[in-house]
DNA sequence: AGCACA
């Protein structure tokens, strides 16, 4: 009955390494936690946006001394510890390790964990959540779990906010359908949205509207933006009724969908700028020039000669580079669309925009992560000037970001 | 304001 001498105190746990901060301002950020503590000591992992409020961390010392360091410190301090000018509570975590997060090096997590939130959230597959996300990268694994109520925001690895609006109208049950052709015809069945409202015909290929078009957007720069959900096979560029629309194809008309729903609406390039508008294509293979600065056909064997060269005497066939006569297929089976009806009007970039978003998210187009420059020119392209957007060298100054 | 993914 008697704990002989273990007076185990609300108060007094016992030391470690390790403390567990709480009643932290929202969303805290590594960084934030790192001035409060490092005073003490050296900070070899962290963890943040735990509990359920994402208000609750973890920091663990090189030392333990520095841990005991700080929790005597504020324990007895009349400035409680403060972050943002919430104060924060601080005591020994019972672990005496800080799982995941970085390692001692700064070191980026290479797992992120995403939220969805949403009454459709269970009907998000594996198969979308690796859809959209191989959009930056190949993607290892991917591990579902259900949890309480979250937040509607992803995080990637270098900590820019982005957002994907995102709704799935289809029931993904087949794990390889987005790269599988011959699963395809089982998907060709008319859409009927979560809400049971009828979409508009599906098609592989989709319609993009581009409004506002400050800057310069290339095949390369939509090659981008539309792999983020699969592989793209072809793409074309027009003008049409004074403004820039282009033709996107994907393998199959999954990809397409999930696509159109997660970029609909989104500016390529921060500030408005290149506001894409999505809508189905009647066409299911476009005919394009195979390598144009209007079109492209990614499906041509050796078309990574091109992507590696700029040159069109690499091209092997020259039936299509020669005559210049125009796209072969015809914008106008388009005619009949009705113009796009207006999407959201605010910007989900500048919507999530906060003082904790660092300095180079502001200098990179923010609304797609994908299309920072390093990425971009990192991926199977020369850097090319012509491809920049905001900040790129062919263009004079700097974009007039408001904000 | 009270301990983290299955």
């Amino acid at each position: 009955m008697s704990t002989s001498g273990q007076h185990q105190f609300r108060y007094t746990q016992t030391p470690s390494k390790v403390l567990h901060l709480r009643n932290l301002p929202w969303e805290c950020i590594e960084e934030e936690l790192v001035e409060l503590c490092k005073p003490f000591g050296k900070i070899v992992n962290t963890r943040c946006n735990v509990g359920a409020n994402h208000n609750q961390a973890f920091v663990e010392f090189a030392d333990l001394n520095q841990a005991i360091n700080m929790a005597t410190y504020f324990a007895s301090s009349s400035e409680p510890a403060q972050v943002r000018g919430k104060t924060v509570y601080i005591q020994y975590s019972n672990r005496h390790e800080v799982v995941n997060n970085k390692g001692p090096g700064d070191v980026p997590g290479n797992v992120l964990l995403a939220t969805i939130e949403g009454v459709e959230a269970g009907d998000v597959s594996i198969d979308v959540i690796h859809l959209v996300f191989s959009a930056f990268g190949f993607v290892h694994k991917v591990a579902t779990f259900e949890k309480a109520a979250g937040f509607q925001m992803l995080y990637n690895h270098v900590g820019l906010h982005f957002h994907f609006n995102l709704k799935f109208p289809l029931d993904y049950t087949n794990p390889y359908l987005p790269v599988n052709p011959s699963a395809i015809e089982g998907f060709v069945q008319p859409a009927v949205g979560p809400d049971g409202k009828i979409k508009e015909p599906e098609s592989n290929v989709l319609l993009a509207s581009i409004e506002n078009m400050q800057y310069v957007v290339t095949v390369d720069v939509l090659h981008t933006v539309f792999s983020a959900f699969g592989t793209v096979q072809k793409i074309a560029i027009f003008e049409k009724n004074g403004g820039t629309q282009a033709l996107i194809q994907y393998p199959d008309i999954t990809t397409a969908a999930v696509a159109k729903d997660a970029i609909e609406g989104h500016c390529i390039y921060d500030g408005g700028y290149c506001k894409l508008h999505l809508s189905y294509s009647r066409h299911t293979d476009l005919n394009v020039k195979a390598f144009s600065d209007k079109s492209r056909d990614y499906t041509i064997p050796n078309s990574t000669v091109w992507q590696n060269s700029q040159t069109a005497s690499m091209f092997p066939g020259n039936e299509f580079s020669g005559g210049g006569a125009g796209p072969t297929w015809y914008p106008n089976t388009q005619a009949d669309r009705p113009p796009f009806v207006s999407g959201p009007s605010t910007f989900p970039g500048q919507t999530y925009s906060q003082s904790s978003v660092p300095a180079y998210a502001a200098a990179a187009p923010a609304d797609f992560s994908v299309m920072q420059p390093g990425q971009i020119s990192g991926a199977s392209q020369p850097p090319r000037q012509q491809n920049m957007g905001p900040g790129g060298a062919s263009h004079p100054g700097q974009p007039p970001y408001n904000g």
